[in-house]
DNA sequence: TTTATTTACGCAACCGTTACCGGAAAACCG
DNA sequence: CGGTTTTCCGGTAACGGTTGCGTAAATAAA
């Protein structure tokens, strides 16, 4: 089967007049006499022409369409900040392409050629798997307008909006300090990722801001980022089966899927929180306050990051040249306290966490 | 900042050969010496040359690239189903396009007109809020291939994948009968869409078969679809409204949204599960098991729909003219029966509601 | 050596659209 | 009425790539 649109040319044909002519009289053109410009206008409305934008493409060498590389979209957290970009892009008159990279570097780097000439600019997070940036770089060499967002990109000068995550971490984990918790376990993604990265800083931060000694034991990567259930599993195991001094009693989780899944170990195991491990982790799940106990997240701005994300890509796709400097958004993340990490009921306790929030949010 | 990426002309000229030679080099054609193919791929190789798709598709009049239409990315049935359609084209070379309506006609018809001049071919479920369907079936009498998933459209004659949504309520609502509940409302989505439909139907005959008289203030249905919380909370407030003799002891929500709200209501309204009312909705969440009480569902099969509605639609890629039989594939849902709905704590309650999940899983 | 055939490449048309340029006819001016 | 200016429209090139065809040189056959 295929699709044969009217064109251009055959409206022409149709009409008895120049390729030219058809073309102008729809463009509104003062060149066109009011009664060619009516009868074209007619026509076209009555065979329901619709110009093909892959010819205007390869004329303008611009669709006026944007690109879109993410992880999964199978992940809450993604599919809202794509919802940002959308809505952002919709508003500007761009139409959006998404291609997901599923952590793989291989397929990132066909996302990113299938794309490149394809779209006008490139909105960007990078997978956990990759380690060498090359191909954005010589792309981005060329001129290609890229934005990062949420896993940045350092070695790229160009703008980039993404969480703080250092005080995300830092202020979760001094939340768990505050609920009594000295061995607090870390359990992120790629070691390989900054994002994770960051967060072990802030975690780091935290722990030695009160003065309590990390055990190495308590630290724990996932080469594939936690892609799989078996990943966090292995890990928890192992946090789990350390002895009992050494045992921790706080976690905190730095990734979305990883914070999911350790949930669910911990209740497919029976092991109660917040009692035997108080549990706060990066998450934007929907339904985290209905779970039993409720889950501590530090949640990030996740539609707003999208949002500013497109338009650092707008104004990058706007100006004539690269512009000298480079704007670097940061967003503070909420951290929500509920049950899974609260143990001590205090109503100050609470009291202090929620102007925490506040405050955060203002930033 | 535009991206001038390198063309067949630029390196014909840089390496003093014709236009047609390079192009033939690169597709290894026996026409060109093997010396100079070994020049123009290595050349090409070197300045990084990435053949223009655009000028491709202006050629060929085809894509390799197929749309999909998508209600909302922000939902973890749609994608489910999306995940599953972008393997099955990953695997058959072709890259996708997504798009997504907000259940707003305007944005559809939006979206498959952007869509319809640069795909092969669509993958389309309809929004909530559409009524006329002749935008699509212009579209399809010119020749776009078209299939529909989930909320398909029976006026035109196509491939379609879907969910058997009869038998999914009307199992959900036997198993509500089999817990004792007799008097069972049922609140689903915009009262236009077939898929509701079929939902109310299944959830009639159950009732029928099982000899109780419906109150047609049990049934409700959500103009807009149930976008927002509000319309949802409006319905369950009539539904408990209700004089103590017809107030419902049962409830099948037949939307994925609307059952994480009624949740969400009746959890926030301190109105117990199963006890105060029995609660089973459509719904393809994550985490539904974890919550408390935990949720009984009717779970869509949604990755595979996404993967089988692909199959349909590489089909018609595939065949020369219109097929003349068209399939529809109809999808099982799974009952998985929780807390939310689970009154009889017998064990042989639990082995019958089991063993019918199993019986529904093999058609 | 002459002719036929192969080898290896370039020219030009085409896909659908826009933009520059050129020109016929009509309108205007003196 | 002749010349100039508008008005209105058509031809053509270009965007980047593929492909049928033509052709010069090299090789093979007679």
């Amino acid at each position: 089967m295929k699709f044969e649109p009217v064109t251009i040319k055959q409206m022409a044909r149709d009409l008895n007049l120049g390729i030219s002519t058809v073309s102008r009289a729809l463009h509104d053109s003062h060149e066109i006499s009011e009664a060619t410009k009516k009868r074209v206008v007619d026509y076209a409305r009555k065979v329901n022409y619709i110009p093909n934008p892959i010819a205007l493409s390869l004329r303008a060498k611009r669709n006026r369409s944007i690109g879109i590389v993410i992880s999964q979209f199978n992940n809450p957290f993604c599919s809202q900040v794509v919802n940002g970009m959308e809505s952002a892009f919709y508003k500007a008159g761009y139409q959006v392409s998404i291609v997901q990279t599923s952590e793989s570097t291989e397929k990132e780097m066909k996302a990113i050629q299938y794309l490149s000439s394809r779209v006008d600019g490139l909105l960007v997070s990078i997978s956990s798997e990759t380690k060498s940036t090359e191909h954005l770089k010589d792309l981005y060499e060329k001129g290609m307008p890229i934005v990062f967002y949420d896993r940045i990109c350092r070695d790229i000068p160009t703008h980039m909006t993404l969480s703080d995550n250092y005080r995300g971490a830092y202020e979760a984990t001094r939340h768990l300090i505050g609920q009594g918790c000295r061995k607090i376990a870390f359990v992120g993604g790629a070691a390989t990722q900054p994002i994770v990265q960051e967060r072990r800083a802030g975690y780091l931060s935290a722990l030695e801001d009160a003065g309590i000694t990390v055990e190495d034991k308590w630290i724990h990567f996932l080469p594939k980022g936690g892609v799989h259930y078996v990943e966090t599993e292995v890990a928890m195991e192992r946090l789990l089966r350390l002895p009992r001094d050494k045992r921790p009693d706080g976690l905190l989780t730095a990734w979305d899927k990883v914070t999911a899944d350790a949930y669910k170990y911990l209740r497919r195991h029976n092991i109660r929180m917040p009692e035997e491990l108080a549990l706060i982790g990066f998450s934007n799940f929907p339904l985290t306050d209905y779970v039993s106990p409720s889950l501590s997240v530090v949640q990030q701005q996740s539609e707003k990051l999208g949002e500013v994300a497109a338009g650092q890509l707008l104004a990058l796709l706007q100006s004539k040249r690269k512009p000298l400097k480079y704007q670097t958004e940061v967003l503070m993340p909420e951290i929500i306290i509920r049950e899974s990490s609260l143990k001590l009921k205090s109503k100050t306790e609470e009291q202090r966490a929620v102007s925490k929030i506040k405050g955060a949010k203002k930033r």
